[in-house]
DNA sequence: TTTTAGCAATGTCAATACGTGAGTGCTAAA
DNA sequence: TTTAGCACTCACGTATTGACATTGCTAAAA
């Protein structure tokens, strides 16, 4: 249930919102009430209506008002018009993406470290490359005792193993690789591992006698590509000089801590398709915290950007950068 | 200069050491006069002599004792005993180094793991692969637009890049990847980008039409191998636990970024052989923490190891985990 | 009916003061 | 040489205070 607000009363939560973007101290009346054009009385009674209606917050009881999470949701949903990026932050996003040698991954982690450095906020990008299907394997002998065996999607990700080759030999090896080749290439990375064990697993077990070590190699090469869920994490600690945090120990500790944590990151994966805000306690990561996500989905690879700031973070403006972000990459 | 302590001063500075190890709490004279079997001012008419002697400090006038850098120094120098690791401790460290599909880099990375955890302080590991070699180059198609190019060292190192081949053929790539593997396999790491440059490229250049692609391509996957000095950081976020940090915002946030930034911690990087030990100033990182390394020489891989914890650390674990550690790697 | 001026009320913040407890140095006796 | 006793010092936690910002309310003004 929206409730309706006054023009004026739009007015002074927006004024608040960019008010207390600026810094994180509660807005008193008299603050914004020459923007306006009226009296600090009067601001204070709208103010009054707006925390009434659960939009505004006081920290104590004559303090200044903060925008509680339901009034970030209003504005955002209501309020928030696109930010104007000018071209040469633009620009500079979209060059990253004509450098040709990159792979798209690696472009993805550079532009997200413009953005961050650009934002000061803390750039996410979880990669889970669902589409990419094994492209070949390979093993090349490095020393006697070991070769290296070498695993390639066909969106250019590869992982690579040592193998042990004291108790086995290298035609028994060539021959796992041509079988793997033969019969699991074009195979998804998801179901790679799966194959390898019900359908090569056996027929290897009949004919090469030590075959456990070649078998585990390419097993955990491939689990390591399916797991390769590559969670790049750009300007992590940008987060702690904000003023809301910067001074108390303990919640720097738990920021450090929850940003490291890759689980706890990559739990905001799934979301419907466009720009999806999710205000501090819509999270599930910190309560302190907002975060703007958005999926991506190039040719064969999909993945999920996302922006972390404090709850004040300029919203218009990240939602503008994710969207460019976004059709740089699929325009790829 | 050694100024030399009598039986019981060393005791107590040993005792205050271990004590002020459990807490970073002033250590009084009532604390340890027990063990000692004398009266707290029989005890402190000895640490007024310590501290003269510029062994012991106080926070204030009227506070206990902590030991000062010089006493750790006269600790490590005089005191400490190497301490005996249980037999569990040791075998979990071994048996890293007995599982044979491990490379090299990795058993040592997961050995770290085990000792940060074990500790609780923050261990690291530089690897710079000198002697390390170039084995082979391939290209690996891996649709129309785009060949994946593999660069291998014989210590089973792998790097890969793009190459967009839209301007050239995979004839010529071809022929690019059959003069390196002639002319440059063999030498090493530090020295194939020159080569790349003044061997291949002259030679490239007359026949290749559109060789820069590739050449890039290549010669920015040697670099990468070169310059993965590889940093591995276990247990960094420990380092925020202990109480002399834990609670104060700035040193945390000092200590974030003084571990994340590459540089710094590897500026720990020359230094004689056998186990060294950094304490407070004598390190360039942080006064307030210790820093044991020592270089490890494995056949054909050499590289540094690191423990940083507080001042207060426990030396004489830490040394003999990195005795049992570095034995380890060098008997690979 | 809406806006505003005026004012009492309330809470933060920084500075100050106070009492307690831990620990020291010193001195004189054991 | 060691120890008991005592005055002294400082950190730390808990009030206390005053200055300041800001509110809500009320009554007058627009």
């Amino acid at each position: 249930m929206i409730i309706l607000l006054s023009t004026r009363q739009n007015e002074i939560l927006k004024l608040i919102i960019e008010e207390y973007g600026k810094a994180p101290v509660p807005v008193g009346s008299t603050a914004i009430c020459n923007t306006l054009g009226v009296s600090p009385a009067t601001v204070r009674s709208e103010m009054a209506k707006l925390e009434e209606m659960g939009y505004l917050e006081k920290t104590h009881i004559s303090s200044g008002r903060i925008p509680s999470e339901n009034g970030y949701r209003y504005y955002v949903d209501n309020l928030m018009k696109p930010k104007n990026m000018t071209g040469e932050e633009v620009l500079n996003l979209q060059r990253v993406f004509q450098n040709k040698s990159l792979i798209l991954s690696d472009a993805i982690s550079k532009s997200l470290e413009i953005i961050s450095e650009m934002t000061h906020y803390t750039a996410v990008v979880l990669g889970n490359n669902d589409d990419s299907r094994l492209k070949k394997v390979e093993t090349i002998p490095i020393n006697k005792d070991s070769v290296i065996a070498i695993v390639i999607t066909d969106n250019g990700h590869v992982e690579n193993k040592k193998i042990d080759i004291k108790d086995t030999n290298l035609e028994e090896i060539a021959k796992i690789v041509e079988l793997i080749n033969k019969l699991i290439v074009g195979t998804p990375i998801s179901e790679v591992s799966e194959k390898l064990e019900f359908e090569i697993k056996p027929i290897i077990g009949q004919y090469v006698t030590n075959h456990e070590v070649i078998y585990n190699a390419f097993y955990s090469a491939f689990s390591d590509l399916k797991n390769s869920s590559e969670m790049t994490v750009k300007g992590k600690n940008n987060m702690l000089e904000f003023e809301e945090f910067s001074s108390n120990a303990k919640k720097i500790k738990d920021l450090v801590n929850k940003l490291d944590d890759e689980n706890l990151v990559s739990s905001i994966k799934e979301d419907s398709n466009g720009i999806n805000i999710y205000i501090g306690a819509e999270n599930n990561i910190d309560d302190d915290l907002t975060i703007i996500k958005t999926k991506y989905n190039a040719d064969n690879e999909e993945g999920t950007l996302a922006i972390i700031g404090p709850k004040r973070m300029e919203y218009d403006k990240v939602v503008s950068l994710l969207e460019v972000l976004k059709s740089c990459i699929e325009r790829e």
